[in-house]
DNA sequence: CACATTAAGTCAGTCTTGTTGACATTCCAA
DNA sequence: TTGGAATGTCAACAAGACTGACTTAATGTG
């Protein structure tokens, strides 16, 4: 948790290693949708889709105002998209009972199915890479990853592990 | 190469940690572009003129068609980003020497000082990052990253180092 | 040389996903 | 009971991607 970095590591920081880092994770984020994306095409629904179901399956019941957090985009972006996943029968919207106006979003069967199939296309793509970098290599990763999250997300991200 | 997993890396790999995986991935690169976004927004740029910036700094006299294999756009897209960019005197297209067809793409002075701006937002999120998970965590990120590209666009990125 | 191909640029139209702003409805809580 | 919060909806717009068709200029080849 030191401010201060060694000698090692700062020697380590050059620009041209940032600018790799920077462009290593530009090109891996596109090979990362890219599963994905191509069940998407085809059928008319597109990475917001995607990102609304697979929150939704990640902690069912859950409101509006948090998957907006989560998304981090504008309610009348994120309607658009969840009104078109209702109307489709593959997300339920039901109103709270604790709070009336609330309302709590679950995937249907049909909503579970597609967002099982796009999950597990990407979660394939994740799994090679990891099986070929290794488990040192992931457990670095992970750790990288969670120290460029702006700290609201990562608190977001920790929450949905702890339910 | 091996495709059967030891047994360590086999009960690594559940689909809850693939999934944070991915998760963690989707939060990152949120913060990943935030730092250059807040300074594109004002200025009449987007991302696609940021990414335009960075790869024509990286590689000056690029061509346009390296540079849309680079970006992984249609030449459309590209030109209009490209064509504003030229107007306002960011970027200067050369006709290329050997080959008259070619356009050679370069920063002008006011170019280079804005990708400069950006790419030193970038590289400070990013040298925060690193820092904080440290030099073993970032040689595992990378490998990680660097398995989950494309083998197409890994060549590109392995091109940039190369000359 | 004539013709095909390549590199680049352009025009027109479409789609997804994001944005603002304005407004209605419902319902909780002080 | 009234103000504010949560939700939903309408309209308009912008960025950034796409396809398809086409031009121009330069190059390569039979």
């Amino acid at each position: 948790m030191s401010e201060v970095p060694t000698g090692e590591s700062l020697l380590f920081l050059t620009d041209e290693q940032l600018r790799q880092g920077i462009e290593a994770m530009y090109f891996a984020y596109r090979g990362f949708t890219s599963a994905p994306d191509q069940i998407l095409e085809g059928i008319s629904y597109g990475r917001a889709h995607h990102r609304a179901l697979h929150f939704i399956s990640r902690a069912p019941g859950m409101n509006v105002n948090r998957l907006l957090a989560i998304l981090g985009v504008t309610k009348q972006s994120l309607n658009r998209v969840l009104r078109t996943l209702i109307e489709d029968g593959l997300v339920e919207s039901r109103v709270g009972t604790a709070d009336k106006r609330e309302r709590h979003l679950y995937l249907t069967e049909e909503g579970a199915a597609l967002e099982k199939s796009l999950s597990e296309a990407q979660r394939a793509q994740m799994r090679a890479a990891y099986r070929k970098a290794g488990p040192e290599a992931v457990a670095g990763f992970r750790q990288v990853l969670e120290s460029m999250m702006d700290p609201e997300l990562k608190r977001l991200y920790s929450a949905l592990r702890e339910g």
